[in-house]
DNA sequence: ACCTGAACACCGTTCAAGT
DNA sequence: ACCTGAACACCGTTCAAGT
C-alpha cells in the first residue's frame, strides 16, 4: 500500500535536509528512501538518479543565492562590503557551496555579484578590459579565500602545527611575527585586510 | 602461488599512478588489486586500508613539494615570484593536491614557502603582526586562486556562461568591458596583476 | 502515472585459514 | 611474516511486474 503521493519536491527537501545536516556523503538513495518511508526506487522515477537529485539541489542553491547591495560611501568601500557580504551568503551554506564548486557553477552563482562589482569599478572610473580584472580579481580572491578558510576549519588539529612551528630561531628574531604566525589567523580581519589592499590597488587609490 | 613479493613501496606507487591519471576516485581496493596481481586482502596487511593508503599518497605530496627559490631584484618582485612558482607546482599535481587539501594539510605543505615569504616581507621592511598578516595574505591568494582555477577547468562550459550573459545592455554601455568578460579569464595574466596588487598594496609599495 | 521487489554489478572491510 | 578466498554489509541502478 503506498503512501499519500510521493512528490519531486518532497523528495529535494528530504535529500536537502540530509545534505545539510550531514554533506553529500550521508546522503545515500537508500536512507532517503527510508527517510521518505517509499521504496528506494520510488526516488529514480521522481529525479532520475542520483547524480541528477544532487543537481538539483545545486540549481536550487544558485537561486537562493540573492542579488547582493553594494553599502558604503566610495566605490572601494562598496566593493569591499560586496565582497564581505558574499564571504558570509558562502558560509552559511558550506556542504551546498561545497557542491555548487564541485559542479563548476560558482561562476554562474557570482552573476548578480559581478554585475553589482562591475557598476562599482565604473563608478571608480575603471573601464574596459582593465574594469574586467579588477572585477575579476575581486572575484577570484572572495571564493578563494572561502574555500580555503574551510579548509581549514574542516581540520582545525594540523601536525605539526603552525604553532610548533614557528618557534623563535625560525622566526628570524621577530618574537613579534613568531606569535602572530603561531596564533591561529583571524580569517575575518585577514580577509577584510586582504580585500582592502587588493582594492585599493586594483583602483589605484583608497 | 604468491608472486614476487609485494612491497609497501609497489602498492603506494601503483596506487598513485591511478590517482594521478584518473583521480582518488578511481582507486579502489580491487582495480588496485588487479593492477598488482594479488588478492584484494594482501592490500590491507601492507597499508591497513584506502584511508590510510591514501594518507600515504598525500604525505609523499607534501614531501616533494620541495623549497622555493625567490627570483627577482625587489622585496616585491621576490614575493611575486614565490606565489608564481607555488601556483605551477600546486597545477602540475592536480588531484593529488585536491586530496592534501581535502585532508587539510595545505598548511604544512605551505611551510617552505611560508618561510621564504617571511624573509622576503622582512626585507621590505615589515615587522610583527602587519608582517604576518602580509604572508598569510598572500598565501590565501595564491590557494585561492588556484582552486577556483581548477574548478574553472574542470567544467570549461558553463550554461548560461559568461559569454550569453554579458551582453551588451547588461555592461552598462562599455563594449570593451563586455567583451573582456565574456571572453575567458585569462588565469596567467590575472594571477600575476592580482597578486602584483595585492604586494604591492601590502608593502605599501611598487 | 506511479510504485514495487528482485536482481545485478559494484564497493570496503573482517576474519579464519593457509604457507 | 605474508597471502588467500569466503563472507558481510553496504552501494547505485535496471527492469519487469504490479496498480
Amino acid at each position: 500500500m503506498p503512501r499519500t503521493a510521493l512528490t519531486r519536491e518532497e523528495v529535494l527537501e528530504a535529500a536537502a535536509s540530509l545534505v545539510k545536516q550531514h554533506g553529500p556523503g550521508a546522503l545515500t538513495m537508500r536512507k532517503l528512501a527510508a527517510e521518505l518511508g517509499t521504496a528506494v526506487t520510488s526516488i529514480y522515477w521522481h529525479v532520475g538518479n542520483r547524480e541528477s537529485l544532487l543537481d538539483a539541489l545545486v540549481e536550487r542553491t544558485v537561486q537562493e543565492m540573492g542579488a547582493i547591495r553594494p553599502a558604503g560611501r566610495t566605490p572601494a568601500q562598496r566593493i569591499v562590503s560586496v565582497a564581505r557580504r558574499l564571504r558570509r551568503e558562502l558560509r552559511e551554506r558550506p556542504h551546498l557551496i561545497a557542491m555548487v564548486h564541485e559542479r563548476g557553477l560558482t561562476e554562474r552563482m557570482f552573476l548578480p555579484a559581478q554585475q553589482a562589482l562591475v557598476h562599482e569599478v565604473h563608478a571608480a572610473g575603471l573601464r574596459g578590459a582593465r574594469a574586467a580584472e579588477a572585477v575579476r580579481a575581486v572575484q577570484f580572491q572572495v571564493v578563494g579565500f572561502v574555500l580555503v578558510e574551510r579548509n581549514r576549519e574542516r581540520s582545525p588539529v594540523q601536525s605539526p602545527g603552525e604553532q610548533e612551528l614557528w618557534d623563535a630561531p625560525t622566526a628570524e628574531h621577530d618574537p613579534a611575527l613568531a606569535r602572530a604566525l603561531a596564533r591561529p589567523a583571524d580569517p575575518e580581519k585577514l580577509f577584510t585586510a586582504s580585500a582592502r589592499a587588493l582594492v585599493s590597488a586594483l583602483l589605484g587609490r583608497v
